[in-house]
DNA sequence: CAATGATGGTTGCATAATTAAACCGAATTG
DNA sequence: CAATTCGGTTTAATTATGCAACCATCATTG
């Protein structure tokens, strides 16, 4: 009666939501995006239990996405960091923020995603074929991978 | 002692989290995206128990993700469509899906998403300036909403 | 048109996850 | 060197999840 397991799934959406589809992560790793690295820092911005934030991070530092160093300055504590791969995140924080203020009616956005040279908003994210032509969800679909032997389809 | 709630957090990522950031819910917006609509289908392919299905199902035509309609051919039963805001979810799809193919080093991958048209699989998911130049995380930053009389940064 | 099965759930229960709060040792600060 | 912060662990209560059994309605078949 385990809480069922995505991690074996041979869809990628479901790989992903075993790793990151849970509540505290995605919002543990946005803080580590606007560079929050102690456990005090992500506990006290967050208001989650400790022992869940201690779960959650062991979790994300056990596939990848944080690393933990020891802190600058010869403390004895040490810091959590965006690897690569949790820096790879960055899209779906991007698009999930992108989705609640174009569809959540709620007029309180308190902040907005600049580019940093220039000050101004982003664009939406915006997915292209190759030859650059712009697409929705209704131009796109699914292809089994020929380099595989075919079972079933899945987003 | 409840669930904790982001319906009411200023950071449009929480707010999101709040709706789709569960398990299920993202995989049943999958599965109609790939052209499920009826509640058998959804549990079928998801092999979800249907007590639970039935509470997703029930709170994503709540929160305007999926609309209920009654079935085309004058059946008594109802299907499950995918509203504009439920479509308006397909980037953040994209976006785990390609995370997922970049950085889990799981080679089955068993689909491709390709743009209908040529058959060839889309690029990655692209963020850019007003004026069209290409960002990463770090080439962007949260700036308060002049709009809104600030109160905290949150991406 | 009665019987049979499929559909779309609901209910009850066992287990697992979440939560708040208290606690605790090591590190740091005053 | 006393007090406080930091980074957790433990405990207990509450909630969510998963499974199986059940059930009313719909659809199909004999």
């Amino acid at each position: 009666m385990r809480r069922t397991s995505f991690a074996e799934a041979e869809c990628p959406i479901a790989r992903s939501l075993d790793v990151i589809g849970d509540w505290w992560s995605l919002l543990i790793i946005r803080d580590a995006f606007l560079g929050k690295r102690r456990f005090g820092e992500f506990q006290k911005s967050l208001g989650v239990a400790k022992n869940i934030l201690t779960v959650r991070l062991r979790a994300l530092v056990e596939d990848g996405i944080l690393q933990t160093m020891p802190v600058s300055d010869c403390s004895a504590y040490q810091e959590y960091l965006l690897t690569p791969k949790g820096r790879g995140i960055f899209p779906i924080l991007v698009a999930l923020r992108q989705w609640s203020e174009e569809f959540e009616p709620d007029p309180a956005i308190a902040t907005l995603l600049v580019d940093r040279e220039k000050g101004r908003p982003v664009r939406k994210l915006e997915l292209r074929a190759q030859d650059g032509r712009l697409l929705s969800g209704a131009d796109t679909m699914l292809k089994p991978n020929p380099k595989m032997n075919p079972r079933q389809s899945s987003l």
